[in-house]
DNA sequence: ATATACCCTAGTAAAATACTAGGTTTATTG
DNA sequence: CAATAAACCTAGTATTTTACTAGGGTATAT
């Protein structure tokens, strides 16, 4: 379990998919321009992302990403995961033997803490997101339509319908 | 809230000290060749460490460190947040106006989840881990004696009393 | 057809991580 | 009191990870 600026790209990206879910396919330029990250990194996670089934990508004019599964499917471990590649959990890195043939303590400690991070991470899913009351607000234009809602700023000139 | 290995070596250290907190001062070369991580990388770490409060170095000979509260008040979030220093928040930095005078949505969003993460991490402090079973049994001997843990391997040769 | 967007690869710049090598102070012990 | 063990400090460097750049290709809606 790690957790770097590269996980959080990730986790807010992926909230953004899950903000316009029904909304169509959300393109990576516009969470570049929105997150200020360049477009290639994100291709490249998102690349990472489609590998776990976490998003569908939809090619062409119109396209772009879309979630792979429900929001309520896919926990921020998840995502943490398929793009943080995994810390190896001690320096006694393959051969778990490091203490005379069991593991070593601090091992063993830190593996539990280990394991209550991911179980934590693992029960918060995008759904939580969506459901919180702050987001509906500002997801609800004045006139009572529904407006796409951008990452950073809201793209009043940008939405559909 | 940022999660390396700096962190965990910064945590495993931590557990080792509270292990032996009733024993005397803990040597940095002990923990350096216990766990494989170099003596001058540790002197770094537990620069931050002493200065954050957490740890008391005691010099000269049959010195070391030892904590500098009851575990039961040093949490795994103080020392994550000591020795990897936080990671800034978005991308919109300083100006927390990045959406027009308001914080933007995925920004709130990954605020919420960021300190849903450290409460969590605040809540595990060192004693639940000397409390753990598992620990309590390769702490005591055989013969009923206390004995000194090493981190990585039993130092058979080398306890006190 | 053409434009849009995903999709892929290789290389590189920048930053963080981890280490190396030298020191100085402080306190214990012979 | 001299030798030693340890914290404590600084500067430099190697390594790894992060993030980006540049260049392509492929599918698909219009």
């Amino acid at each position: 379990m790690k957790l770097s600026t590269k996980g959080r790209y990730a986790v807010t990206a992926m909230m953004d998919l899950a903000l316009h879910d029904n909304e169509g396919p959300v393109t990576l330029s516009d969470i570049s321009s929105c997150q200020g990250i360049s477009l290639s990194y994100l291709e490249q996670l998102f690349s990472l992302l489609r590998q776990s089934g976490l998003v569908q990508g939809v090619r062409g004019p119109g396209g772009g990403y879309r979630l792979g599964k429900p929001p309520g499917q896919i926990s921020v471990a998840d995502i943490i995961l398929a793009v943080d590649e995994s810390l190896d959990s001690t320096n006694c890195k393959g051969h778990l033997d490091c203490n005379k043939g069991e593991r070593c303590l601090t091992h063993h400690l830190w593996n539990d803490l280990s394991e209550q991070l991911l179980t934590f991470l693992s029960a918060i899913t995008l759904s939580e997101f969506i459901k919180n009351p702050e987001v509906k607000k500002i997801s609800v234009r004045l006139d009572g339509t529904a407006h796409r809602i951008s990452t950073m700023f809201p793209v009043t000139e940008n939405y559909n319908s």
